[in-house]
DNA sequence: TCAGGGGCTGCAACCGGTTGCATGAAACAT
DNA sequence: ATGTTTCATGCAACCGGTTGCAGCCCCTGA
């Protein structure tokens, strides 16, 4: 149905192979053959076929996306970026969810791999070596987690969470808890780690904990009978899930606990209280990773290790420190 | 590098073409050969190149998704269950974003269609008449939208809009605005329809408004204004937004204005007050779509209609009118 | 005048599958 | 014993591009 390459190259008089060079090597056909060539192509609507270049080339122009949770905000404005960025370089994304179950993960890689360049996999549920293995089929750039040997990009939110926490201390919370993510999360590793390498801070670690708002609402009671006055938890929805379930047990935020979230998504701005939180360059490291990734492809290069800052947005979940915290 | 028909063919002692027929059409070779080529596959790790067999079948086995903006919770559900289902069937997603904008909806279209078998249409902004002439390039499965001689998956926001304003107008409100969507959305102009043709109200229209939160704090002074005391929202985002924005000027949510939204999005649940919303069957949406597409592809089925129904959630953003409205 | 070289184009093999047709063997009917 | 099916497999063309190689023309320098 459609124009292929021979048609075009019979309207125009060329051989195809001229009619191929226009379009990916346009310096080594004369100009005055390329314009026509150009003209009668555009005039047959003809578009090169993908697969059909893909076969000879191996490249098939096409990036994979794999996240845990679409439904998660804090992905959105990545994959969003992504795809632009993607867009801009003439690649198509193909976007997956691994519902955060690293078996599905490791499936979705698999299935992937031979339809398309390269994979971004973003906060992996997947452990190291398994990813490593998998880097054999495919290559990879990893958002948030550390793999050595492949391009790496990292928020880094080992300072978010030292932010967060000298903001509660300064408002003189003692004793804290951190609600920890899923256990395959580096995210939720860095935090700990940052949290309890901090002087000064009487340090509650609870969890792991669901990403999401029903996690949030799970650990209320936990929280509660723990007696701390501040929180940091693992995401914003957890936050706003924690928040809810204080609330529903007469705790109040931030009147009676301080809770700082991680991601600053945009509910949480709009949330009563708005949620004080650590902001992610997602939009940024999305379009980093595709960057790396393409980059990948040409040179040989080395894996370069990208770190972006991630920085705290003061709002209304936070306060001083109530003088006489409840038992 | 990874191994070919022409591998299997070789290690197993027969023809590529029975290698093949092995993997796309197995009824056609003997058992036992058949084992044996399977055997031989696993021992290699072959798997079907999908490019080279688009090429001969004209069937990518991708599938196009298209949205207005991945970052709208409306849609995250959406495509995570398309996405979904369309792995259960073998097929991938390709997601893009159109930001909003009809021009790059159109583009999107035309260098997705050579790729895929079908495109997901969400909630286009694109007018009919692009759509149906876009449609001789790549078959179209349309939500949220009705468009002659295409199969087509509506949520039926009509009901919903009815729905909210006898819930509204049972409370007590006379006066009601109805915040308008993008001037392309089909769901806007239903709710409007709706809403219009409804007795016992005095309905004030007010839009068309951006479909994000800021639409909705850019209309609050409006709505203010306009002396209502209930408000039908185009979504839970401009909802959120308004009651922000009401907030600001003192005007509090439900006490002196009521607010309904629709979609039904987490971050409305969360949210204080918790907005009462017209829910939308995004899920059942997305996986109904990948069907019907699937299905178009088969037969020359007549394309089909489906009507989903939505619902009222009422929360605590909805209460009695005011007996002394302000104004 | 002729060798050498650069610029442009054509030729044809190739990428990895699919599929209509031919072939051959076995099974069955007559 | 012969003709007819049926079943399984091989053969080879084809899908729509890409690319190494060869050939041609024309320009340049000796």
């Amino acid at each position: 149905m459609a124009a292929t390459i021979r048609d075009v190259a019979r309207a125009s008089g060329v051989h195809v192979s001229t009619v191929s060079r226009t379009f990916s090597a346009p310096h080594l056909v004369n100009a005055e053959t390329r314009n026509r060539v150009l003209a009668v192509a555009e005039d047959l609507g003809y578009r090169p076929n993908r697969a059909a270049r893909a076969l000879t080339t191996g490249r098939t122009h096409n990036i994979g996306l794999i996240v845990a949770d679409i439904s998660n905000p804090f992905f959105p404005p990545l994959i969003k970026a992504a795809q632009a960025q993607a867009r801009a370089r003439d690649y198509h994304v193909f976007v997956a969810d691994t519902d955060e179950d690293p078996q599905v993960e490791e499936e979705l890689i698999q299935t992937l791999a031979k339809q398309v360049d390269g994979v971004l996999l973003c906060s992996p549920r997947l452990s190291n070596r398994v990813i490593e293995r998998l880097h054999a089929e495919v290559p990879f750039v990893v958002v948030n987690r550390r793999v050595k040997g492949m391009p790496t990009i990292l928020m880094d939110v080992g300072q978010g969470a030292r932010l967060a926490i000298e903001h509660l201390t300064g408002l003189g919370h003692r004793r804290i808890a951190l609600l920890s993510g899923p256990s395959g999360s580096w995210t939720s590793g860095e935090m700990r780690a940052a949290a309890t390498a901090m002087d000064g801070v009487e340090l509650v670690i609870l969890g792991p904990n669901a990403p999401t708002e029903r996690g949030g609402l799970a650990v209320a009671e936990e929280v509660i009978a723990s007696g701390v006055t501040g929180v940091l938890a693992y995401n914003d929805l957890v936050a706003i899930g924690l928040i809810e379930g204080l609330y529903e047990r007469g705790v109040r935020v931030p009147d009676d606990i301080s809770v700082v979230g991680v991601d600053d998504i945009v509910a949480g701005r709009l949330n009563r209280p708005k949620l004080t939180s650590v902001a992610m360059p997602t939009a940024a490291a999305g379009r980093m990773a595709v960057d790396l990734l393409l980059q990948s492809f040409d040179e040989g290069a080395t894996p370069t290790l990208a770190t972006l800052d991630t920085h705290l947005v003061v709002r209304e979940s936070t306060d001083r420190a109530a003088l006489f915290p409840r038992g």
